[in-house]
RNA sequence: GGCGCAUUCGUCUAGCGGUUAGGACACCGCCCUCUCAAGGCGGAGGCCACGGGUUCGAAUCCCGUAUGCGCUACCA
């Protein structure tokens, strides 16, 4: 298809992907896959100080996790690449070079540390810091001067000094600026390295992208970006800005605000699923009510028109929810597998049967919002939980409670069916004769089984442990509250 | 400092000239219940940032102000 929607999502491999950017790249993928248009990945590392292949890594990585697979980009290619910018150097200097030659480039002498020195006077004096242009009508001569001290160039570009720039963003309408507030910014440093403007606008050309969806940060740089366009007679695409993430501070979302990486979210036990769902209502909706959606639905439904305009603060006790929600709604055999990894970190669960864990994790999916909550749950089948001795004097206040304990191990241990029902059933004759109500009666039980007060429902507990191990808690318990009191 | 963007319950948001300003998370209460969850029902929470206009009528349109954020790099 020749017309067809090209968008791309391009990172800087300066680290993990967060969830900025994940949510930028999500609203690409749904955009392309909403119009069956094509999603390119393609790796801005241009900044050779701060990008490592490892970040690419990690992106690909967290991207492949979330299931926003790329049409064109690393591990797949495709016919416009390469997709690194640092095997596109060529591209760009051939390029820069046809500016020169047309005047809408120059080359300028000046080394860094002398423009920092110029913009922190003007700081110090309250002018607008901007670049005065001193290399913008160098002669022959003076070029072979500064050649001549060993100076290498980089290239500036000449931007138009009076009318206005407009951008028509997607999302934000109009935005227009004034060019005479416009800096001849540099697009290809003295290493022969393009910058981004200059390199976002060549490879989106390239490659052919029809929209370029990215952070509202990126706003103010559209208008230097048309600019370069229209110097190289490309087609400007379509703009779409999204508004940025911040903290519950309304400052920009950082490590102070708990985890930001995808990787990280995957580590602690949340679904691709979960963060797709939260992500997308980060900024998009789609009517007044509906707030949960499955991928397809979201492919169904998206659209860039729907996209807010306002900052959205990250929430993680709602990711927590709708974490829970899909964790729930998941098929028990799915559970386990995605369960499993978590047992087995701890050590604890070697060796385990699948049929038995079964019958764990249905107990424990309404109650986990994460999944390595399951280790908290299901601790005490693989060993015995020590209860805080606050916890035990509490329980363990009255003399009936310590009874109960013995008069269950006497119970269960006749127990010749040990099964859930049989196990209720004389439990509850237990609290009965004791005069107790179930809630108060079954508590040193429970305490005794799991080493909580808080625990998965008591008898399938009791059942799934099996009677040896349930009377050895009960004894080792017995013998603990005895020496207490 | 200059330029730009934004401003509806604590949070995410619906709303696009006339609504009792709707939903979700979180919070509170009740029901269910062996604890905790889940689920069901209900509640509290918004003078729509502020001040001016326009209009019969403004959260919705316009202009200011304030606040927040972004850009202002040989970072992206």
């Amino acid at each position: 298809m020749e017309n067809s929607v090209r968008v791309r999502f391009a990172p800087s491999p300066t680290g993990y992907l967060h969830v900025g950017g994940a949510r930028t790249a999500l609203y690409n993928w749904l955009f392309a896959r909403h119009v069956k248009g094509d999603f390119i990945l393609r790796i801005e590392d241009t900044d050779k100080s701060r990008s490592t292949n490892e970040a690419i890594g990690e992106i690909i990585k967290s991207l492949r996790w979330l299931g926003l697979s790329w049409d064109e980009g690393p591990e797949v290619d495709g016919k416009y690449g390469p997709y690194r910018q640092t095997e596109r150097l060529d591209l760009y200097a051939q390029e820069a070079k046809r500016l020169l030659e047309n005047e809408k480039a120059y080359l300028c002498y000046c080394n860094p540390e002398e423009l920092k020195e110029r913009r922190e006077l003007a700081l110090k004096e309250k002018r607008t810091p901007k670049y005065d242009g001193r290399c913008r009508n160098l002669s022959p001569e003076e070029k072979i001067a500064f050649e001549k001290e060993g100076r290498k160039a980089a290239i500036r570009f000449n931007c138009p000094k009076e009318g206005e720039t407009a951008v028509d963003d997607l999302i934000r309408g109009r935005v227009e600026f004034k060019n005479e507030a416009l800096d001849d910014f540099i697009i290809l440093r003295a290493d022969g390295f393009p910058t981004y403007n200059f390199a976002a606008v060549m490879d989106d050309h390239l490659m052919k992208i029809t929209h370029v969806i990215r952070g509202e940060d990126h706003l103010p740089n559209t208008p230097k970006q048309i600019l370069i366009y229209q110097a190289l007679e490309y087609e400007v695409p379509a703009f779409a800005h999204l508004p940025m993430i911040l903290g519950s501070d309304k400052k920009p979302l950082s490590k102070r605000h708990g985890a930001t990486s995808i990787e990280e979210f995957r580590k602690n036990g949340y679904l691709p699923e979960a963060m797709i769902n939260y992500l997308v209502l980060l900024g998009w909706s789609y009517d007044e009510k509906t707030t949960l959606f499955s991928v397809d639905e979201l492919i169904e439904k998206f659209s860039i028109e729907r996209v807010s305009k306002n900052p959205a603060v990250w929430d993680p006790a709602k990711l927590e929810w709708m974490n829970g929600h899909y964790i729930r709604q998941m098929f028990v055999e799915e559970l386990v597998d995605k369960v499993l990894p978590f047992l087995e970190s701890t050590g604890l669960a070697k060796g385990i049967n699948r049929e038995w864990l079964k019958q764990v994790v249905i107990l424990a999916q309404e109650r986990m919002k994460i999944l390595s909550e399951i280790v908290d749950w299901t601790d005490f089948f693989f060993k015995d939980v020590e209860t805080e001795e606050k916890e035990l004097r509490e329980v363990f206040s009255t003399p009936e409670a310590l009874r109960v304990l013995g008069l269950a191990r006497d119970k269960l241990k006749e127990l010749q069916e040990f099964k859930k029902a049989e196990i209720e059933k004389i439990l509850r004759m237990l609290c009965e004769d004791m005069n107790l109500k179930p809630a108060k009666g079954l508590q040193p039980i429970r305490v005794a089984i799991t080493g909580r007060k808080v625990s998965l429902p008591l008898f399938e507990s009791i059942e799934l442990l099996g009677k040896e191990k349930t009377l050895a808690k009960l004894d080792k318990t017995i013998e603990t509250v005895k020496q207490l009191f």
